[in-house]
DNA sequence: CTTGAACCTGTAGGAGCTACAGGAATTAGT
DNA sequence: ACTAATTCCTGTAGCTCCTACAGGTTCAAG
């Protein structure tokens, strides 16, 4: 089945309709049209932003790509607007597996911290004495520190 | 056994020094001592930074704690910096425990993305084609692109 | 005494927004 | 038609946690 052409009514939305719909925040919309994701859009005759179907679209992509943890360059990318051109397939696939890569990594140091923050907690009374585990693992060199690395 | 003094010889130490033994950047440490992190040292004539055995644990204290993924705010805490007092334990479990939350929670965010990343990787050929499965997860409101959140 | 390395202060940048301030435009209510 | 409330506009500064200059001073070695 071939792609359906969307054609769009002339929405004319306003900033604030614009993100009702797309539940993100107005400040954010013209940050990203400061920086370029977003075409700028048409104006009323008072230089009120009016955006149509295609930027709802746009955004929504935008959207989606930062909640699947893109940066915003990647999704600049994603978009096809970096360089020009859009991306093939593979460049997608690439790039995607690349973020797969490093999620994988900030789990691995997340569940590191996990590890050590919970023995460190377990070892802790949580009395009212001077003398805290937690504190003292930080103060010393102790074994419990040197397991975890730089973020 | 009650906590030994640690009688700090005078050392000394200028603050490329300072930054090798820590492992700290140099360029990080004075921002440390303008946030009030650190404490202003001493000074040779010629305004340079001399550094004690004090610092250097202090600095040390840092970034363990840094390194177990506490904010700069919490080692200001930690560190007794706040409200001029020192944590008790109980409180430094309690922030502890909050920091291991927020980990998980973090940890959990992310094994979503990675679960959603890549089934549509999996789903990609990476050929050339026009027709990627990732750009239309991210194009349509499709399910894959829905079960994310933001960060 | 002259290099060259290390240090100094102060400022700007980066990621990804968010939050104003101070003003103009639109809309709703009367 | 008039006013009041709401929305929108631009521009700038703030957040976290550093890092990277620029343009100058001081120190240590030769």
């Amino acid at each position: 089945m071939p792609r359906a052409v969307t054609r769009s009514r002339p929405t004319g939305l306003t900033i604030g309709k614009l993100s009702q719909e797309t539940g993100v925040n107005i400040e954010t919309i013209r940050y990203y049209e400061r920086i370029g994701l977003m075409p700028a859009p048409p104006r009323s005759q008072g230089r009120q932003r009016l955006y149509e179907d295609l930027h709802r679209r746009r955004l929504a992509f935008i959207r989606r790509s930062r909640a699947l943890g893109f940066s915003l360059n990647d999704t600049r990318d994603l978009l096809g607007l970096a360089r020009g051109h859009d991306l093939t397939c593979a460049e997608v696939k690439a790039l995607t597996e690349q973020h797969i890569a490093d999620i994988r990594g900030k789990i691995r140091d997340l569940r590191r911290l996990d590890r050590v923050l919970s023995e460190l907690a377990g070892q802790c009374r949580g009395s009212t004495v001077p003398d805290c585990p937690i504190l003292d693992a930080l103060g010393k060199g102790s074994e419990a520190a040197r397991n975890a690395r730089l973020p």
